[in-house]
DNA sequence: CACTTCTTTGTTAACGCTAACAACAGTTGA
DNA sequence: TCAACTGTTGTTAGCGTTAACAAAGAAGTG
């Protein structure tokens, strides 16, 4: 690509290039919108007099009159959270991969007005459609009133409002982590929650209760936690000075590292005395002291598959309410054992 | 704001906005861009036309006839390490408060190849500045070639080819780290670097170097890592065996945590027989076992720099050539003690 | 009172592109 | 030979906004 005629003045624009081929723009754009009905010694000439100018095409212009801008918007929460970071990643991978630009807006705090101004912020810009983030009950709400007319797809959002939803299987993880431990024959599986609006927490939770209810036993008091390590640290604390607890099953695994901190500090030997398991499979857990036996999410497949849903969508499918769901996998590694 | 009298139909445009306020459409805009001129009557009246209408102003049609999108593109590597994540956080957050969107392209990989293509896609789109994180060699190469007339910044860019850097003073840190250990009264301080093409990776590599040869101390061979936990954990397992190492300076706390797993498999006491510093301060290094003492880095204050920066340029001012250094932190916890 | 100046509004022409249609050659077929 | 078709290209008219200029009235000034 040269710069050539037009250096120091303003960028070429279809009409220069048809001028330097010696035909009309809309043959220009013919060209480089692959019409079928070319001739292809026009079509090269095209695109020398493309090179040499080094023209590109303006985007902007065209999404004007297309009315389609191939940008995708990404509405997500705290993307400093491994769990965030690693599900918009593998969005914009799978954007890309699709051929969309990826807009994103990462909120401070999810109340209802923040993500429905999210909402209208990036409707304004123009994109085709969007993927909500919406880990927390109050951001799943802000779906009910969604921008008209955009294609919207929930990633992890509960029953949102009448939208696709791709999410893992929490309830399920929640249940793996509680049956392993039950399985080595514990007498029951404490549990260190999420934030109770959090819609994965509750549904860990949910499997927890299931597994134990399941097997006969008592559920405990389930200890609340906020995704920190310090507040697993605090959770593990109080666990220790407990005499009955032999197995925790912990929401996340930051917060587990807080628990297993908490632990060693207080003597109490993991997975001798106490069994632990995580949630998430982050690349740390392996490493921990000991390593963290867990439930791993494939944050990738949520975000190829809220990916997929939406491009099916935006390229004619019908607003197909369906929910797609991704298993978790349970993870052994050195942090349970028998009771 | 109510749907009305558009329902079912097209999107209400200025004309519509215009008709149903009696005034031309140019008043409108006058109007939405809070131009001096206009009387305050007829003020009122647009706005409750475009209130009744649910008018809400097309973006793209703006941005061809201003040339301006109000988007920042960005340049990064690999999303879900700690450090990117936390710096395209900051950017983001810094330029919605500029009034600005952020469209993001996360690389896989980062040849020279890879950076150009995304420079180009987000020039294509109409971007009016971009912020490249580009902490490899590689990418801050790339920086040579870039789309003409984009303003662009460079974060923890290096020597970039002639465009403005941010960055956290990276020897500084290693220099910090290296000179606590040596303060303590070991003899001499190991180095777990991160990957060589890492510019981060190079100036903590400097700092730890400069330190050693004021003290006049022989700098040891450093051990390479990759920034994950695993090959820290490798590293670690070559200075558990070697009986006269008493004090690491680790590149990352990721790679530190692998470090301090593979001292406790062998037996290698810290800070008891050996001191451990890091590097980032991520979340989790206060619960290590033991809490890592480390060089903090403020990824928010790198992003909302950055975006001043570019912002500046943007808006009128010349295209500097300058350089902004955000000094590390040192934080003390309990791995490091004296020799 | 004529003259300038200011305020408020409207009219017209871009911005750079694609869609729709028109036009023209070169076939083909009856 | 004329009509109909086919493949290729050009012409025109938008998309929805802002910029530039024009115009009309109000107000100030000598």
């Amino acid at each position: 690509m040269a710069v050539g005629s037009t250096l120091g003045r303003r960028l070429p624009v279809m009409a220069d290039v048809a001028k330097e081929a010696g035909v009309s723009h809309q043959t220009v754009s013919r060209v480089l919108n692959d019409h079928p009905n070319v001739r292809s010694e026009t079509r090269t000439r095209v695109l020398q007099a493309i090179d040499k100018l080094g023209y590109r095409r303006n985007l902007v212009a065209r999404a004007l009159v297309t009315k389609h801008s191939r940008t995708l918007g990404v509405v997500s929460f705290d993307t400093t959270l491994y769990g965030p970071a690693s599900t918009v990643y593998g969005i914009e991978q799978a954007a890309r991969a699709a051929g969309y630009f990826v807009s994103i807006v990462s909120l401070k705090s999810i109340d209802r007005a923040g993500v429905r101004d999210a909402l209208d912020y990036l409707a304004d810009q123009g994109v085709d459609g969007i993927v909500v983030v919406a880990p927390q009950r109050s951001a799943a709400c802000a779906l009910d009133d969604l921008p008209l007319g955009v294609p919207t797809v929930a990633v992890e959002g509960g029953e949102a409002g009448g939208v696709p939803v791709v999410s893992v299987d929490q309830v399920e993880g929640g249940r793996l982590a509680t049956e392993h431990l039950l399985s080595l024959g514990h007498e029951t599986v404490w549990h260190v929650s999420g934030p109770s609006d959090w819609l994965e927490a509750e549904g860990r939770v949910a499997g927890w209760r299931a597994a134990l209810e399941q097997a006969g036993r008592e559920a405990p008091r389930p200890l609340a936690g906020d995704w920190s390590p310090r507040s697993g640290y605090e959770a593990g604390r109080s666990l220790a000075s407990m005499r009955n607890v032999t197995a925790v099953f912990v929401a996340n695994d930051q917060m587990a590292l807080g628990v297993l901190r908490a632990f060693t500090e207080q003597g109490v030997r993991v997975p001798e005395r106490v069994s632990v398991v995580g949630f998430d499979d982050i690349p740390e857990s392996e490493f921990f002291s000991p390593p963290l036996t867990t439930i791993r999410q494939d944050f990738g497949a949520v975000g190829r598959h809220s990916i997929e849903v939406l491009v099916r969508q935006l390229e004619g499918g019908p607003q197909e309410r369906e929910r797609l769901v991704v298993p978790p996998v349970f993870v052994a590694r050195a942090s349970t054992a028998w009771a």
